[in-house]
DNA sequence: TTTGAAATTGCAATCGATTGCTGAAATATA
DNA sequence: TATATTTCAGCAATCGATTGCAATTTCAAA
């Protein structure tokens, strides 16, 4: 494969003995050109098959009509739907999208950021891993003046535009609706701490207990619980505990309430009515499993649009108007077979 | 969010007195600059926190290291996953990811080709949409002189490297296991026959039926039928006839055999003894339904991997060896409850 | 026919990094 | 000391497209 030479703008004009800044001009669409020339220089163009070499545009313009992305996981539902949404989006705009997987590792996050300064993207939206401690890294996108937009997992320091759920809210519903269930024994499966998401759906537990005025018990809570199998090993913990919890909510993820449900399963204990499950952010499978499960619809489709338009409007602004800097989006409570211990 | 001047090497040089050449050299970690100045150098870059314009650096080298890859869609399981395994092998390589979906339709491919070829990648990897009707654009690449690397769903036509699965040997193992276990009267949801793949497996399906002198009853092969919705209507017709079959082999993916499942369960017909099923692409949720699902794994991953590497080998082929042109990944049938009427 | 404004086109610099070539300096060899 | 050989640094062109400015042409009004 040896890359042969393309056509240039300077083939174009040497054939139509013209220069190569008129070539330049109609392909364009300026008005310093003369119809007919422009006219010709097109059909030239499409003849010698002729692709505009970006490298060089984006060289002299300055920028790259790029957007960097950069998630944990591009196979988790919840990213590439987000994904989806922004390329609904960029695709209309002519924008480019390079996607970075950080594997949930701070080391590869600081990598991608890095690929992407280098990349020249225009934007860098990212959902920071969960093992990130510091954020030098976005600071430093930030000292490159690249627009930094981040969403559902952000670095609250930060100072950028960000786009969330409103977890808390979220969370607080989901235990009201357990507790309206009449489930009294209402075990916490939590995540990483150090993430803003799971210290929000905590907090949303917590106010629903204390809105009911439910006891908290200590061994109900559970750190770390965050895949199907610690979900299922801190399931089998709880449901061996001489008094256990009647309800599991799996407030970091489906695929650890999938777990709950398993053990329950194999342990023959009845869901909903001996124990009711709830996990979060609606992945596919919820639906077909037996029962089906009760869980937060995150839009995650509408999130990636409202990301991808944040960074235009912001684009485009004129200063005039001013455009709030944290959308935040209230997330679903879809309930199911799972929570529903009254029929 | 005014990009202001990052540091370039002239911006070192100025401030070492000497020539961006040196600089350039340092920075590529040439032999032609003293030991000395080069650490100088790379120290003063280090301070001045200057980052290479990959821009200006790809024009002048005339090469992108940038890869594009056009799937039908990243959120579906196989395709994520494909992207993932490429991903892990490009990334070693100091290689860049530009990630297009066609969502299936020929003109949004097009485009999505358009695009990568603009952006001068140097390689483009591709799963042709399910309305690719001619292969134009796929050409152009060519013509372009851009490595194109097909996998899965491939133009068969086209002479270019292949990655892809032995869906016709899946096909009839999966089949002759139905009949092992029993089955006398399968019938096949096939998919769209403009693709390869759907094609391989249809007749994977007949050398089966043809091995064990099963009759090919005309009724029991159900067109198009290659999504949930579309797996459910076609089963309701099935088992509306006045001999059902007792066996569906959702050749087309594993949403389809979910609809399939979805109906049976619906009719309280018993799976698997009543009603076998078997799906496509072992989809993570074919475990967790009851019964699970019988599929067929097609290594997403491994194949991903081996389409960024069989890449990487192509590009430093020095024409001695040979490298074969289409590389056949044998899918493993994944034997689940929902086909094990034999327990 | 002359003048002036408007419409086109060309020139040349620019974006930043790379690299072949030339020449100078440093070092080794005779 | 004179010559040969390395080593190192600079010059300038190059990659292809864009654009401010200058020059030319066109055309209409005076």
């Amino acid at each position: 494969m040896k890359p042969k030479k393309r056509t240039t703008i300077y083939d174009i004009a040497e054939k139509l003995n013209i220069t190569a800044s008129s070539v330049s001009r109609a392909l364009n669409n300026s008005s310093y050109v003369n119809e007919t020339t422009k006219k010709l220089i097109l059909k030239t163009a499409e003849e010698l098959n002729y692709k505009r070499n970006i490298l060089a545009s984006n060289l002299r313009k300055g920028h790259t009509k790029t957007i960097g992305i950069v998630v944990p996981r591009i196979n988790q539902n919840f990213f590439s739907n987000v994904i989806a949404g922004i390329e609904e989006i960029t695709y209309q705009k002519g924008y480019n999208l390079i996607i970075c997987q950080s594997n949930e590792n701070h080391e590869k996050e600081i990598s991608c950021i890095n690929t992407l300064i280098n990349q020249h993207v225009d934007c860098i939206i990212i959902s920071v891993s969960v093992d990130s401690n510091d954020y030098q890294h976005l600071q430093n996108v930030l000292d490159q003046h690249i627009q930094l937009i981040q969403f559902d997992r952000v670095a609250e320091e930060l100072e950028t535009l960000k786009v969330i759920n409103d977890n808390e809210q979220a969370s607080f519903e989901a235990v009201c609706h357990l507790i309206e269930q009449g489930y009294k024994k209402i075990a916490l499966l939590e995540g990483p701490q150090n993430l803003n998401i799971f210290r929000q759906r905590k907090v949303g537990f917590l106010n629903a207990m204390k809105k009911y005025d439910m006891p908290v018990i200590e061994q109900f809570i559970v750190e770390n619980a965050w895949t199907k199998e610690l979900g299922a090993l801190a399931t089998k913990k709880l449901l061996s505990l001489p008094d256990p919890p009647d309800a599991i909510f799996a407030s970091t993820s489906d695929f650890s309430a999938l777990g709950v449900l398993e053990v329950a399963n194999a342990l023959h204990i009845k869901v909903p009515s001996e124990l009711g499950i709830c996990g979060y952010s609606n992945e596919a499978f919820t639906e077909i499993t037996s029962p089906s499960i009760t869980s937060i619809d995150q839009f995650s489709g509408y999130m990636g649009k409202t990301v991808a338009n944040l960074y235009f409007q912001e684009l485009e602004n004129t200063d005039t108007v001013v455009i709030p800097k944290i959308i935040s989006i209230k997330p679903k409570l879809m309930v199911r077979s799972s929570t529903l211990k009254n029929g």
